[in-house]
DNA sequence: CGGAAATGTTGATGTGGATCAAACCAATTC
DNA sequence: GAATTGGTTTGATCCACATCAACATTTCCG
Protein backbone atom coordinates (compact mmCIF):
# COMPACT_ATOMS: atom_id res chain seq x y z
CA UNK A 1 0.00 0.00 0.00
CA UNK A 2 1.14 3.09 -0.62
CA UNK A 3 -1.45 6.04 0.32
CA UNK A 4 0.87 9.10 0.17
CA UNK A 5 1.38 8.53 -3.29
CA UNK A 6 -2.06 8.14 -4.21
CA UNK A 7 -3.34 11.16 -2.21
CA UNK A 8 -0.76 13.20 -4.38
CA UNK A 9 -1.78 11.87 -7.44
CA UNK A 10 -5.58 13.20 -6.28
CA UNK A 11 -4.33 16.31 -5.45
CA UNK A 12 -2.69 17.08 -8.40
CA UNK A 13 -5.78 16.14 -10.74
CA UNK A 14 -7.97 18.87 -8.43
CA UNK A 15 -5.33 21.07 -8.60
CA UNK A 16 -5.01 21.03 -12.01
CA UNK A 17 -8.78 21.38 -12.70
CA UNK A 18 -9.93 24.15 -10.23
CA UNK A 19 -10.60 27.76 -11.27
CA UNK A 20 -9.33 28.64 -7.84
CA UNK A 21 -5.92 27.43 -8.31
CA UNK A 22 -6.00 28.61 -12.14
CA UNK A 23 -3.01 31.16 -12.92
CA UNK A 24 -5.60 32.66 -15.15
CA UNK A 25 -7.90 33.04 -12.50
CA UNK A 26 -7.89 37.25 -12.45
CA UNK A 27 -8.26 37.06 -16.43
CA UNK A 28 -11.73 34.98 -15.78
CA UNK A 29 -12.94 35.42 -12.86
CA UNK A 30 -13.99 38.74 -11.02
CA UNK A 31 -11.61 39.26 -7.85
CA UNK A 32 -11.87 39.30 -3.79
CA UNK A 33 -14.03 36.29 -3.84
CA UNK A 34 -15.17 33.92 -0.74
CA UNK A 35 -14.04 30.83 -0.52
CA UNK A 36 -17.52 30.03 -0.54
CA UNK A 37 -17.86 31.35 -3.60
CA UNK A 38 -15.09 30.24 -5.08
CA UNK A 39 -15.59 26.76 -4.68
CA UNK A 40 -18.99 27.34 -5.85
CA UNK A 41 -17.26 28.77 -8.72
CA UNK A 42 -14.83 25.48 -9.30
CA UNK A 43 -18.60 23.83 -10.01
CA UNK A 44 -19.33 25.85 -12.68
CA UNK A 45 -16.47 24.32 -14.79
CA UNK A 46 -16.98 20.90 -14.79
CA UNK A 47 -15.40 20.09 -18.38
CA UNK A 48 -12.01 21.35 -20.28
CA UNK A 49 -11.83 20.74 -23.87
CA UNK A 50 -8.36 20.26 -25.92
CA UNK A 51 -8.71 21.84 -29.49
CA UNK A 52 -5.91 20.89 -32.00
CA UNK A 53 -4.52 23.33 -34.13
CA UNK A 54 -7.02 24.06 -37.28
CA UNK A 55 -10.00 22.74 -35.12
CA UNK A 56 -13.11 25.02 -34.24
CA UNK A 57 -14.54 25.09 -30.77
CA UNK A 58 -17.90 26.13 -32.36
CA UNK A 59 -19.07 26.96 -35.38
CA UNK A 60 -21.17 29.92 -37.32
CA UNK A 61 -25.17 28.14 -37.17
CA UNK A 62 -24.28 25.87 -34.23
CA UNK A 63 -26.84 25.51 -31.63
CA UNK A 64 -25.26 27.97 -28.63
CA UNK A 65 -24.84 25.91 -25.09
CA UNK A 66 -21.58 26.67 -23.34
CA UNK A 67 -19.17 29.95 -23.46
CA UNK A 68 -15.85 29.24 -23.62
CA UNK A 69 -12.76 30.80 -21.85
CA UNK A 70 -8.77 29.93 -23.19
CA UNK A 71 -6.87 28.34 -20.49
CA UNK A 72 -3.65 28.11 -23.22
CA UNK A 73 -3.17 28.54 -26.60
CA UNK A 74 -4.82 31.13 -29.31
CA UNK A 75 -7.73 31.64 -31.40
CA UNK A 76 -9.35 33.38 -34.57
CA UNK A 77 -13.11 33.43 -34.25
CA UNK A 78 -14.25 34.35 -38.27
CA UNK A 79 -17.49 35.11 -40.80
CA UNK A 80 -17.86 33.77 -43.99
CA UNK A 81 -19.80 35.49 -46.41
CA UNK A 82 -21.48 33.35 -48.90
CA UNK A 83 -19.46 33.82 -51.50
CA UNK A 84 -16.63 32.85 -49.47
CA UNK A 85 -14.99 35.61 -48.61
CA UNK A 86 -14.25 35.69 -44.91
CA UNK A 87 -13.41 38.10 -42.21
CA UNK A 88 -11.23 37.55 -39.13
CA UNK A 89 -13.60 39.47 -36.33
CA UNK A 90 -10.61 38.65 -33.88
CA UNK A 91 -7.44 37.24 -32.23
CA UNK A 92 -8.33 35.57 -28.59
CA UNK A 93 -5.28 34.20 -26.45
CA UNK A 94 -5.68 32.86 -22.86
CA UNK A 95 -7.74 34.20 -20.78
CA UNK A 96 -10.02 35.75 -23.29
CA UNK A 97 -13.95 34.51 -23.88
CA UNK A 98 -15.67 32.55 -26.45
CA UNK A 99 -18.79 32.16 -27.77
CA UNK A 100 -20.56 35.43 -26.37
CA UNK A 101 -21.92 36.00 -29.84
CA UNK A 102 -24.45 33.09 -29.62
CA UNK A 103 -26.10 34.00 -26.15
CA UNK A 104 -28.61 36.52 -28.38
CA UNK A 105 -29.93 33.77 -31.12
CA UNK A 106 -29.22 30.54 -29.66
CA UNK A 107 -27.00 29.98 -32.16
CA UNK A 108 -23.29 30.69 -32.41
CA UNK A 109 -22.62 33.45 -35.55
CA UNK A 110 -19.06 32.98 -36.05
CA UNK A 111 -16.48 29.86 -36.32
CA UNK A 112 -14.11 29.76 -33.13
CA UNK A 113 -10.94 28.31 -34.94
CA UNK A 114 -7.48 27.02 -32.79
CA UNK A 115 -4.41 28.69 -34.59
CA UNK A 116 -2.18 26.07 -32.48
CA UNK A 117 -3.23 23.32 -30.02
CA UNK A 118 -5.31 24.78 -27.33
CA UNK A 119 -7.18 23.80 -24.17
CA UNK A 120 -10.64 25.50 -23.06
CA UNK A 121 -12.86 25.87 -20.48
CA UNK A 122 -16.13 25.07 -20.72
CA UNK A 123 -18.57 26.83 -19.31
CA UNK A 124 -22.21 25.70 -19.74
CA UNK A 125 -24.16 28.92 -20.28
CA UNK A 126 -27.16 28.10 -18.22
CA UNK A 127 -24.77 27.08 -14.94
CA UNK A 128 -23.62 30.85 -15.62
CA UNK A 129 -26.67 32.16 -15.73
CA UNK A 130 -27.75 30.06 -12.73
CA UNK A 131 -24.57 31.60 -10.42
CA UNK A 132 -25.00 34.85 -11.37
CA UNK A 133 -28.02 35.41 -10.54
CA UNK A 134 -26.53 33.86 -6.96
CA UNK A 135 -23.46 35.89 -6.96
CA UNK A 136 -23.53 39.79 -7.39
CA UNK A 137 -19.54 39.59 -8.16
CA UNK A 138 -19.77 37.17 -11.20
CA UNK A 139 -22.62 38.74 -12.33
CA UNK A 140 -20.96 41.88 -12.37
CA UNK A 141 -17.71 40.22 -13.84
CA UNK A 142 -19.39 38.77 -16.78
CA UNK A 143 -21.20 42.42 -17.93
CA UNK A 144 -17.66 43.63 -17.81
CA UNK A 145 -16.30 41.21 -19.96
CA UNK A 146 -19.18 41.82 -22.75
CA UNK A 147 -19.00 45.09 -22.51
CA UNK A 148 -15.45 45.28 -23.55
CA UNK A 149 -15.72 42.91 -26.18
CA UNK A 150 -18.38 45.11 -27.15
CA UNK A 151 -15.57 48.02 -26.90
CA UNK A 152 -12.97 46.02 -28.34
CA UNK A 153 -14.78 46.11 -31.79
CA UNK A 154 -15.73 49.72 -31.45
CA UNK A 155 -11.76 50.05 -31.60
CA UNK A 156 -11.62 47.70 -34.41
CA UNK A 157 -14.63 49.37 -36.39
CA UNK A 158 -12.78 52.44 -35.83
CA UNK A 159 -9.28 51.15 -37.35
CA UNK A 160 -10.92 49.58 -40.57
CA UNK A 161 -13.12 53.05 -40.82
CA UNK A 162 -11.02 55.85 -40.19
CA UNK A 163 -7.51 53.91 -40.40
CA UNK A 164 -4.27 53.96 -43.17
CA UNK A 165 -2.68 50.50 -43.84
CA UNK A 166 0.21 51.51 -41.66
CA UNK A 167 -1.65 52.80 -39.04
CA UNK A 168 -3.87 49.46 -39.09
CA UNK A 169 -0.44 47.26 -38.37
CA UNK A 170 0.85 49.74 -35.81
CA UNK A 171 -2.16 49.35 -33.66
CA UNK A 172 -2.26 46.02 -34.20
CA UNK A 173 1.24 45.19 -33.19
CA UNK A 174 0.66 48.00 -30.19
CA UNK A 175 -2.37 45.89 -28.93
CA UNK A 176 -0.71 42.94 -29.24
CA UNK A 177 2.17 43.64 -27.52
CA UNK A 178 -0.29 45.40 -25.04
CA UNK A 179 -2.08 41.84 -24.36
CA UNK A 180 1.25 39.70 -24.06
CA UNK A 181 2.31 41.86 -21.38
CA UNK A 182 -0.92 41.99 -19.77
CA UNK A 183 -0.58 38.14 -19.75
CA UNK A 184 3.18 38.31 -18.12
CA UNK A 185 5.13 37.58 -21.74
CA UNK A 186 7.22 39.95 -23.58
CA UNK A 187 6.29 43.52 -24.27
CA UNK A 188 8.81 43.62 -27.11
CA UNK A 189 9.17 39.98 -28.69
CA UNK A 190 6.85 37.85 -29.25
CA UNK A 191 5.73 35.15 -32.01
CA UNK A 192 2.69 35.56 -34.46
CA UNK A 193 0.48 32.48 -34.27
CA UNK A 194 -1.28 33.63 -37.33
CA UNK A 195 -0.24 34.21 -40.87
CA UNK A 196 -0.51 37.36 -43.32
CA UNK A 197 -3.42 37.00 -44.79
CA UNK A 198 -5.04 36.06 -41.29
CA UNK A 199 -3.81 39.23 -40.22
CA UNK A 200 -5.00 41.06 -43.15
CA UNK A 201 -8.81 39.80 -42.93
CA UNK A 202 -8.59 40.96 -39.74
CA UNK A 203 -6.90 44.66 -40.73
CA UNK A 204 -9.19 44.63 -43.68
CA UNK A 205 -5.88 44.37 -45.97
CA UNK A 206 -4.15 42.43 -48.11
CA UNK A 207 -1.50 39.78 -47.34
CA UNK A 208 0.49 41.29 -49.83
CA UNK A 209 0.08 44.50 -48.40
CA UNK A 210 0.50 43.40 -44.67
CA UNK A 211 3.89 41.84 -45.97
CA UNK A 212 5.05 45.60 -47.53
CA UNK A 213 4.30 47.26 -44.53
CA UNK A 214 6.30 45.05 -42.20
CA UNK A 215 9.11 45.59 -44.34
CA UNK A 216 8.71 49.38 -43.94
CA UNK A 217 8.42 49.19 -40.36
CA UNK A 218 11.40 46.78 -40.77
CA UNK A 219 13.30 49.49 -42.63
CA UNK A 220 12.33 52.41 -40.31
CA UNK A 221 13.86 50.87 -37.61
CA UNK A 222 10.73 50.36 -35.75
CA UNK A 223 10.67 46.31 -35.64
CA UNK A 224 12.07 43.12 -36.28
CA UNK A 225 10.25 40.87 -38.49
CA UNK A 226 11.44 37.56 -39.15
CA UNK A 227 8.94 35.50 -40.82
CA UNK A 228 6.15 34.76 -37.59
CA UNK A 229 8.91 36.44 -34.89
CA UNK A 230 8.35 39.97 -34.36
CA UNK A 231 10.78 42.41 -32.05
CA UNK A 232 9.39 46.06 -31.18
CA UNK A 233 12.49 48.21 -31.30
CA UNK A 234 10.57 51.37 -31.00
CA UNK A 235 7.32 51.31 -29.35
CA UNK A 236 7.26 55.04 -29.09
CA UNK A 237 7.76 54.88 -32.96
CA UNK A 238 5.10 52.89 -33.74
CA UNK A 239 2.70 55.02 -32.00
CA UNK A 240 3.53 57.98 -33.66
CA UNK A 241 3.08 56.65 -36.59
CA UNK A 242 -0.79 56.61 -35.14
CA UNK A 243 -2.64 59.58 -36.20
CA UNK A 244 0.21 60.97 -38.55
CA UNK A 245 -0.10 62.40 -41.60
CA UNK A 246 0.40 59.91 -44.89
CA UNK A 247 3.58 61.76 -45.27
CA UNK B 1 -64.95 69.07 -6.39
CA UNK B 2 -64.28 66.60 -9.24
CA UNK B 3 -62.26 63.67 -8.59
CA UNK B 4 -63.45 62.01 -11.92
CA UNK B 5 -61.06 64.63 -13.80
CA UNK B 6 -57.92 64.50 -11.63
CA UNK B 7 -58.65 60.80 -11.92
CA UNK B 8 -57.99 60.80 -15.43
CA UNK B 9 -55.08 62.95 -15.52
CA UNK B 10 -53.13 60.58 -13.19
CA UNK B 11 -54.49 57.75 -15.43
CA UNK B 12 -52.74 59.20 -18.34
CA UNK B 13 -49.84 60.11 -16.69
CA UNK B 14 -48.97 56.18 -15.49
CA UNK B 15 -49.92 55.27 -18.88
CA UNK B 16 -47.73 57.49 -20.50
CA UNK B 17 -44.49 56.60 -18.01
CA UNK B 18 -44.94 52.54 -17.81
CA UNK B 19 -43.39 50.14 -19.55
CA UNK B 20 -46.18 47.62 -18.71
CA UNK B 21 -47.79 50.02 -21.67
CA UNK B 22 -44.86 51.09 -24.27
CA UNK B 23 -45.65 50.21 -27.55
CA UNK B 24 -42.04 49.41 -27.75
CA UNK B 25 -42.33 46.94 -25.07
CA UNK B 26 -41.29 43.74 -27.19
CA UNK B 27 -38.44 45.48 -28.20
CA UNK B 28 -37.15 46.43 -24.92
CA UNK B 29 -38.81 44.00 -22.43
CA UNK B 30 -38.67 40.14 -22.20
CA UNK B 31 -41.85 38.60 -23.49
CA UNK B 32 -44.00 36.82 -21.44
CA UNK B 33 -43.71 38.74 -18.23
CA UNK B 34 -46.35 38.30 -15.32
CA UNK B 35 -48.15 41.20 -13.93
CA UNK B 36 -45.83 40.90 -10.76
CA UNK B 37 -42.55 40.81 -12.54
CA UNK B 38 -44.39 43.78 -14.96
CA UNK B 39 -44.88 45.80 -11.79
CA UNK B 40 -41.44 45.58 -10.72
CA UNK B 41 -39.95 46.25 -14.35
CA UNK B 42 -42.22 49.56 -14.05
CA UNK B 43 -40.05 50.56 -11.47
CA UNK B 44 -37.08 50.18 -12.73
CA UNK B 45 -37.31 53.42 -15.12
CA UNK B 46 -38.07 56.23 -13.31
CA UNK B 47 -36.34 58.57 -15.39
CA UNK B 48 -37.42 59.52 -18.56
CA UNK B 49 -35.37 62.44 -20.82
CA UNK B 50 -35.63 64.70 -23.61
CA UNK B 51 -32.54 64.91 -25.84
CA UNK B 52 -32.60 67.51 -28.33
CA UNK B 53 -31.30 66.87 -31.74
CA UNK B 54 -27.48 67.26 -31.56
CA UNK B 55 -27.89 67.10 -28.04
CA UNK B 56 -25.62 63.45 -26.36
CA UNK B 57 -27.02 61.37 -23.65
CA UNK B 58 -23.50 60.73 -22.70
CA UNK B 59 -20.19 61.18 -23.78
CA UNK B 60 -16.79 59.44 -24.20
CA UNK B 61 -14.80 59.58 -20.87
CA UNK B 62 -18.10 60.02 -18.42
CA UNK B 63 -18.50 58.06 -15.67
CA UNK B 64 -21.34 54.98 -16.74
CA UNK B 65 -24.24 54.66 -14.70
CA UNK B 66 -27.16 53.87 -16.82
CA UNK B 67 -28.48 52.26 -20.00
CA UNK B 68 -30.97 54.22 -22.06
CA UNK B 69 -33.57 52.80 -23.73
CA UNK B 70 -34.75 55.03 -27.15
CA UNK B 71 -38.34 55.73 -26.77
CA UNK B 72 -38.37 57.84 -29.85
CA UNK B 73 -35.89 59.17 -31.85
CA UNK B 74 -32.83 58.79 -33.86
CA UNK B 75 -28.96 58.41 -32.56
CA UNK B 76 -25.69 57.97 -33.79
CA UNK B 77 -22.57 56.30 -31.18
CA UNK B 78 -19.16 57.95 -32.16
CA UNK B 79 -15.43 57.83 -31.72
CA UNK B 80 -13.19 60.36 -31.91
CA UNK B 81 -9.47 59.60 -32.08
CA UNK B 82 -6.88 62.08 -30.56
CA UNK B 83 -6.06 64.05 -34.55
CA UNK B 84 -9.99 64.46 -34.78
CA UNK B 85 -10.95 61.65 -37.54
CA UNK B 86 -14.20 60.54 -35.94
CA UNK B 87 -15.75 57.25 -36.64
CA UNK B 88 -19.33 56.34 -36.18
CA UNK B 89 -20.07 53.20 -34.99
CA UNK B 90 -23.42 52.63 -34.84
CA UNK B 91 -27.32 54.34 -35.68
CA UNK B 92 -29.74 53.92 -33.29
CA UNK B 93 -33.26 54.07 -33.24
CA UNK B 94 -36.35 53.32 -31.05
CA UNK B 95 -36.12 50.19 -29.00
CA UNK B 96 -32.37 49.96 -29.30
CA UNK B 97 -30.34 50.03 -25.93
CA UNK B 98 -27.68 52.55 -25.32
CA UNK B 99 -24.54 52.52 -23.04
CA UNK B 100 -23.88 48.73 -22.38
CA UNK B 101 -19.96 50.65 -23.55
CA UNK B 102 -19.63 51.88 -20.78
CA UNK B 103 -20.10 48.64 -18.28
CA UNK B 104 -16.80 47.59 -18.43
CA UNK B 105 -14.90 50.37 -16.83
CA UNK B 106 -17.56 52.40 -15.60
CA UNK B 107 -17.30 54.90 -18.20
CA UNK B 108 -18.39 55.59 -21.40
CA UNK B 109 -16.13 54.91 -24.52
CA UNK B 110 -18.10 56.33 -27.15
CA UNK B 111 -20.52 59.88 -27.62
CA UNK B 112 -24.28 59.11 -28.10
CA UNK B 113 -26.01 61.78 -29.98
CA UNK B 114 -29.54 62.47 -31.07
CA UNK B 115 -29.70 63.06 -34.66
CA UNK B 116 -33.32 64.54 -34.27
CA UNK B 117 -34.95 65.23 -31.07
CA UNK B 118 -35.88 61.91 -29.16
CA UNK B 119 -36.33 60.36 -25.95
CA UNK B 120 -34.75 57.79 -23.75
CA UNK B 121 -35.35 56.17 -20.70
CA UNK B 122 -33.04 56.06 -18.46
CA UNK B 123 -32.37 52.38 -16.98
CA UNK B 124 -30.60 53.04 -13.67
CA UNK B 125 -27.82 50.41 -14.23
CA UNK B 126 -27.48 49.10 -10.44
CA UNK B 127 -31.52 48.44 -10.80
CA UNK B 128 -30.93 46.48 -13.64
CA UNK B 129 -28.53 44.51 -12.48
CA UNK B 130 -30.77 43.91 -8.94
CA UNK B 131 -33.73 43.43 -10.58
CA UNK B 132 -31.53 40.96 -13.04
CA UNK B 133 -30.95 38.81 -10.63
CA UNK B 134 -34.31 38.14 -8.95
CA UNK B 135 -36.18 37.41 -12.31
CA UNK B 136 -34.68 35.15 -14.81
CA UNK B 137 -36.69 36.52 -17.86
CA UNK B 138 -34.90 40.06 -17.12
CA UNK B 139 -31.51 38.47 -16.63
CA UNK B 140 -31.65 36.42 -19.87
CA UNK B 141 -33.14 39.30 -21.82
CA UNK B 142 -30.61 41.84 -21.01
CA UNK B 143 -28.11 39.29 -21.96
CA UNK B 144 -29.29 38.65 -25.34
CA UNK B 145 -29.15 42.70 -25.81
CA UNK B 146 -26.06 42.58 -25.18
CA UNK B 147 -24.77 39.13 -27.39
CA UNK B 148 -26.93 41.03 -29.76
CA UNK B 149 -24.94 43.97 -30.16
CA UNK B 150 -21.99 42.03 -29.94
CA UNK B 151 -23.13 40.13 -33.34
CA UNK B 152 -24.16 43.56 -34.99
CA UNK B 153 -20.46 44.98 -34.48
CA UNK B 154 -19.08 41.65 -36.33
CA UNK B 155 -21.93 41.89 -38.70
CA UNK B 156 -20.02 45.99 -39.41
CA UNK B 157 -16.46 44.52 -39.18
CA UNK B 158 -17.73 42.03 -42.31
CA UNK B 159 -18.65 45.01 -44.19
CA UNK B 160 -16.06 47.55 -43.18
CA UNK B 161 -13.23 44.71 -43.58
CA UNK B 162 -14.39 42.73 -46.51
CA UNK B 163 -17.14 44.87 -48.76
CA UNK B 164 -16.78 47.07 -51.32
CA UNK B 165 -18.94 50.88 -51.94
CA UNK B 166 -21.53 49.53 -53.25
CA UNK B 167 -21.75 46.32 -51.31
CA UNK B 168 -21.34 48.11 -47.99
CA UNK B 169 -23.97 50.55 -49.08
CA UNK B 170 -26.94 48.29 -49.95
CA UNK B 171 -26.14 46.44 -47.16
CA UNK B 172 -27.04 49.36 -44.94
CA UNK B 173 -29.99 50.21 -46.61
CA UNK B 174 -30.88 46.84 -46.24
CA UNK B 175 -30.20 46.79 -42.82
CA UNK B 176 -32.38 49.99 -42.16
CA UNK B 177 -35.18 49.14 -44.18
CA UNK B 178 -35.12 45.67 -41.66
CA UNK B 179 -35.11 47.79 -38.59
CA UNK B 180 -37.76 49.81 -39.87
CA UNK B 181 -40.29 47.22 -41.05
CA UNK B 182 -39.21 45.55 -37.52
CA UNK B 183 -40.55 48.39 -36.21
CA UNK B 184 -43.44 48.70 -38.44
CA UNK B 185 -42.72 51.40 -40.39
CA UNK B 186 -42.47 51.14 -44.00
CA UNK B 187 -39.75 48.96 -45.28
CA UNK B 188 -39.68 50.48 -49.12
CA UNK B 189 -39.74 54.02 -47.67
CA UNK B 190 -38.04 56.44 -45.37
CA UNK B 191 -35.86 59.20 -43.85
CA UNK B 192 -32.36 59.12 -43.54
CA UNK B 193 -31.97 61.07 -40.13
CA UNK B 194 -27.85 61.48 -40.76
CA UNK B 195 -26.05 62.95 -43.46
CA UNK B 196 -24.29 61.50 -46.00
CA UNK B 197 -20.87 62.13 -44.30
CA UNK B 198 -21.91 60.67 -41.00
CA UNK B 199 -22.96 57.14 -43.29
CA UNK B 200 -19.62 57.80 -45.25
CA UNK B 201 -18.41 57.70 -41.57
CA UNK B 202 -20.06 54.31 -40.19
CA UNK B 203 -19.11 52.79 -44.17
CA UNK B 204 -15.59 53.43 -44.28
CA UNK B 205 -16.21 55.87 -46.94
CA UNK B 206 -16.01 59.45 -48.31
CA UNK B 207 -19.32 61.69 -48.57
CA UNK B 208 -18.90 61.97 -52.27
CA UNK B 209 -18.73 58.39 -52.90
CA UNK B 210 -22.11 57.92 -50.64
CA UNK B 211 -23.62 60.51 -52.83
CA UNK B 212 -22.36 59.15 -55.90
CA UNK B 213 -23.04 55.27 -55.21
CA UNK B 214 -26.66 56.74 -54.01
CA UNK B 215 -26.92 57.88 -57.89
CA UNK B 216 -25.38 55.14 -59.20
CA UNK B 217 -28.04 53.14 -57.39
CA UNK B 218 -30.79 55.18 -58.72
CA UNK B 219 -29.81 54.94 -61.83
CA UNK B 220 -30.24 51.41 -61.83
CA UNK B 221 -33.36 52.12 -60.68
CA UNK B 222 -33.18 49.78 -57.60
CA UNK B 223 -33.78 52.97 -55.15
CA UNK B 224 -35.56 56.47 -55.40
CA UNK B 225 -33.16 58.98 -53.35
CA UNK B 226 -34.09 62.99 -52.98
CA UNK B 227 -32.02 64.12 -50.68
CA UNK B 228 -32.74 62.53 -47.72
CA UNK B 229 -35.84 60.29 -48.31
CA UNK B 230 -35.42 56.72 -49.87
CA UNK B 231 -37.14 54.70 -51.63
CA UNK B 232 -36.62 51.31 -52.04
CA UNK B 233 -37.69 50.03 -55.91
CA UNK B 234 -35.77 46.93 -55.84
CA UNK B 235 -34.96 45.01 -53.01
CA UNK B 236 -33.75 41.81 -54.73
CA UNK B 237 -31.77 43.83 -56.90
CA UNK B 238 -30.44 45.38 -54.02
CA UNK B 239 -29.37 42.24 -52.39
CA UNK B 240 -27.87 40.80 -55.27
CA UNK B 241 -25.27 43.95 -54.98
CA UNK B 242 -24.14 42.01 -52.01
CA UNK B 243 -21.42 39.12 -53.41
CA UNK B 244 -21.80 40.71 -57.08
CA UNK B 245 -18.13 40.50 -58.59
CA UNK B 246 -16.92 43.85 -59.21
CA UNK B 247 -18.92 44.19 -63.13
C1' DC C 1 -38.12 87.21 -46.06
C1' DG C 2 -33.38 86.86 -47.33
C1' DG C 3 -28.69 85.74 -46.81
C1' DA C 4 -25.42 82.59 -44.74
C1' DA C 5 -24.18 78.16 -43.54
C1' DA C 6 -24.84 73.32 -44.06
C1' DT C 7 -25.49 69.71 -46.90
C1' DG C 8 -25.61 67.35 -51.34
C1' DT C 9 -24.32 66.48 -56.24
C1' DT C 10 -21.23 65.93 -59.96
C1' DG C 11 -16.86 66.26 -62.56
C1' DA C 12 -11.73 65.91 -63.11
C1' DT C 13 -7.73 64.04 -61.32
C1' DG C 14 -4.68 61.53 -58.02
C1' DT C 15 -3.16 57.69 -55.15
C1' DG C 16 -3.06 53.94 -51.61
C1' DG C 17 -3.66 49.65 -51.65
C1' DA C 18 -5.36 45.74 -54.69
C1' DT C 19 -4.14 42.63 -58.17
C1' DC C 20 -1.17 39.86 -60.90
C1' DA C 21 3.00 37.51 -61.15
C1' DA C 22 7.34 35.53 -59.93
C1' DA C 23 10.66 34.11 -56.69
C1' DC C 24 11.98 32.72 -52.21
C1' DC C 25 11.92 30.26 -47.82
C1' DA C 26 10.85 26.88 -44.17
C1' DA C 27 8.80 22.86 -42.92
C1' DT C 28 7.16 18.34 -44.12
C1' DT C 29 7.07 14.18 -46.35
C1' DC C 30 8.65 10.28 -48.88
C1' DG D 1 18.02 15.09 -49.82
C1' DA D 2 14.67 15.90 -53.58
C1' DA D 3 10.07 17.12 -54.05
C1' DT D 4 5.98 19.08 -52.36
C1' DT D 5 3.39 22.39 -49.81
C1' DG D 6 2.05 26.54 -47.42
C1' DG D 7 3.50 30.79 -46.39
C1' DT D 8 6.18 35.17 -47.37
C1' DT D 9 8.48 38.74 -49.99
C1' DT D 10 8.95 41.89 -53.71
C1' DG D 11 8.08 44.09 -58.20
C1' DA D 12 4.97 46.01 -61.92
C1' DT D 13 0.62 47.53 -62.99
C1' DC D 14 -4.18 48.77 -62.20
C1' DC D 15 -8.37 50.60 -60.26
C1' DA D 16 -11.74 51.81 -56.64
C1' DC D 17 -12.17 55.22 -53.99
C1' DA D 18 -10.16 59.62 -52.20
C1' DT D 19 -9.27 64.24 -53.09
C1' DC D 20 -9.96 68.65 -54.99
C1' DA D 21 -13.11 71.75 -56.92
C1' DA D 22 -17.32 74.01 -58.54
C1' DC D 23 -21.90 74.44 -58.07
C1' DA D 24 -26.87 73.31 -56.48
C1' DT D 25 -30.10 72.77 -52.90
C1' DT D 26 -31.87 72.91 -48.36
C1' DT D 27 -31.95 74.54 -43.74
C1' DC D 28 -31.24 77.78 -40.37
C1' DC D 29 -31.96 81.96 -38.18
C1' DG D 30 -31.80 87.05 -37.54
Amino acid sequence: MNPPKLARVIDIRALKSACSNCSLREMCLPIGLSQDEMDKLDQMVYTRKRVKRGDSVYRSEEKFGSLYAIRSGFFKTTLVMEDGRDQVTGFHMAGDMLGMDGIGSDQHSCNAVALEDSEVCVIPYGRLEELSREMYVLQQHFHKVMSREIVREHGVMLLLGSMRAEERLAAFLLNLSQRFTSRGYSASEFNLRMTREEIGSYLGLKLETVSRTFSKFQEDGLIGVQQKNIRILDSEGLKSVLGRDPA
